[in-house]
RNA sequence: GGCGCCAUGGUGUAAUUGGUUAACACGCCGCCCUCUCAAGGCGGAGAGUUCGGGUUCGAUCCCCGAUGGCGCUACCA
């Protein structure tokens, strides 16, 4: 199909999926769908030390994670494979041969002194760093004999002699001036081609018409674009993403906390979430208030133009509360699933676990999912169903003087008589049939009832309502977890009986 | 030092692309609900669009400058 767009992501295996590139990602996903293009996976493993495949696969696995498919790629093939740099060394040498015949780069023998003798002075002149030219009008005859005799060189390219401007669907025109941009190394003097060659090449050769990336790579386009020209080939459009910051408007960086992909899903992020969050982060849809989108959603009003040029900081209270509004969306089932690792120690392991455990569960996450953020706050949160220290209630003032009042102790032990003279298992009704008569019996209301029965039950004064809790620690309590629930009636004798 | 990018409440974004009481969301505050917490419902505060010039009858929007933030400035990616 002629004139499809073409885009790509092309990240480095060196760590994880940072959620600046996830971003990055995105975007380029999203404006492939939306202009029924087609969206590349390329690696860009041209630096080996610090290049792992286990980045690889775990940055393969985030990507899917999001929902975020490629067309072409690793795992996927396709017309310009192979698309792991590493394995296209062979590609970008004929291409530097082709270059340094037709005298579009040349060998350059500058030792790395020299280079940096010239930048420093450069400084200190209050002048561009640019490359002096030194070897720029070697003859073809003295280069090539200085080639054979070894000495070592890079190759450079030869900077046209006018201003490089390049289109920027975000930006508009940018412009440099020439004396601003000197002929860029193209290939080390050990005969690894560099990152910025490499990546216009492939990105030509790949067919690519839209570079969507980070702004952190402005500053480089000039040169790309150079490179292009060199070869004679149209430059595609390009699109430069702002920068992510961190709340001190910094680069968001791991000082700032979690910022891996792989990361936030362990937290107990959905991944709609995230996509959501980060579709917001740098795009608004038109109108601007509409805040909740799908992918396909985001596919169909997603616009390059519409992309923000201004840096953006990242906020986790919005990340927050997107994701409470997709949990709370979310197919019960699905939080079971994605729930119960988070759980290991109080639940037995998911796969071994029969209906009741499931059901119950259930009922556990009902009751607590409106009260988290994030997936990973819910043992917390409910923890006190699992371990419960009523002796630790003394600690807090403020329970501790909520214990120490007259009306406690007449509520609490009018409280345990029903429950010590009840056989079976407590339902809400019967419980809250209790709560009535002691509230009669004792002449006491409100937070003076409930807040030492909860205290008892709980350790708590706060929490959830007791009609949707009493089921929890009864049906709890009969079923064979690793940890074991209390029931009512033994969260009253075991509160009752810390107190000589 | 050089070059580039950016600039709307605390945060993210809107504003029929020069004419609005500058909108929406997060957050914050208050009220309702309630034994409490969370959720939910309702309401409120918070920017005159970084600053200074210009163009114009009229600038958030166009131009220039300043300031600030960020990026690049490698035989890193």
């Amino acid at each position: 199909m002629p004139g499809q767009p073409r885009v790509r992501f092309a990240p480095s295996p060196t760590g994880f999926l940072h959620v600046g590139n996830a971003r990055t990602a995105l975007y380029n996903w999203l404006f492939a769908c939306h202009t029924g293009g087609v969206f590349l996976l390329r690696i860009e493993d041209t630096d080996l030390d610090r290049s792992e495949v286990r980045h690889e696969t775990q940055l393969m696995e985030d990507l899917r994670w999001l929902g975020l498919d490629w067309d072409e790629g690793p795992g996927v093939e396709g017309p310009h494979a192979p698309y792991r740099q590493s394995e296209r060394l062979g590609i970008y040498r004929e291409h530097t041969d082709r270059l340094l015949a037709e005298d579009k780069a040349y060998r350059c023998f500058c030792s790395a002194e020299q280079l940096e003798a010239e930048r420093r002075e450069a400084v200190a002149n209050h002048q561009p760093q640019v490359y002096s030219g030194r070897c720029r009008s070697l003859s073809a005859a003295e280069s090539a004999r200085r080639a054979s005799a070894g000495k070592p060189f890079a190759v450079r390219l030869r900077i046209p002699e006018h201003p490089l401007r390049f289109h920027d669907l975000i930006r508009g025109m940018v412009e440099f001036p020439q004396e601003t941009v000197s002929d860029p190394i193209l290939v080390r003097s050990s005969g690894m081609p560099v990152y910025n060659y490499v990546v216009t090449l492939d990105d030509a050769l790949m067919e690519i018409t839209h570079v969507i990336r980070g702004d952190d790579h402005i500053s480089n386009t000039p040169k790309q674009v150079a490179i292009y020209e060199a070869f004679g080939w149209k430059p595609p459009e390009f699109a430069h993403l702002s920068t992510i910051l961190g709340s001190d408007r910094e680069r968001l960086s791991k000082r700032h906390g979690a910022t891996s992909v792989a990361s936030f899903r362990e937290m107990g992020i959905l991944p709609e979430a995230l996509v959501n969050y980060l579709a917001l982060l740098g795009w608004g849809a038109e109108g601007g208030t509409r805040e909740i989108f799908s992918l396909d959603e985001l596919v169909r009003e997603f616009r390059l133009e519409r992309v923000t040029a201004s840096p953006a900081v990242f906020d986790w209270e919005k990340l927050h509360w997107l994701n409470r509004h997709y949990l709370k969306a979310a197919d019960p089932d699905r939080v079971v699933e994605l729930a119960w690792p988070h759980f290991a120690g109080l639940l037995p392991p998911q796969d071994s676990a029969g209906p009741e455990i499931r059901a119950w569960f259930g009922k556990l996450l009902a009751l607590f999912l409106p009260a988290v953020s994030q997936l990973d706050e819910l043992p917390g949160k409910s923890g006190f169903l699992f371990h419960f220290d009523p002796a630790a209630t003394d600690a807090n003032e403020e329970k501790a003087a909520i214990l120490a009042s007259e009306a406690t102790a007449k509520v609490l032990s009018a409280l345990a008589a029903r429950v010590r003279s009840h056989s079976g298992q407590v339902t809400p009704e019967q419980f809250k049939a209790w709560m009535n008569e002691t509230k009669a019996e004792t002449g006491a209301k409100g937070k003076d009832l409930f807040h030492p029965v909860r205290i008892a039950l709980t350790g708590s004064h706060s929490g959830p309502e007791f009609d949707k809790l009493i089921p929890i620690f009864e049906e709890g309590s009969r079923l064979q977890l690793p940890t074991h629930v209390l029931s009512v009636r033994e969260r009253i004798e075991g509160f009752l009986g810390k107190q000589p």
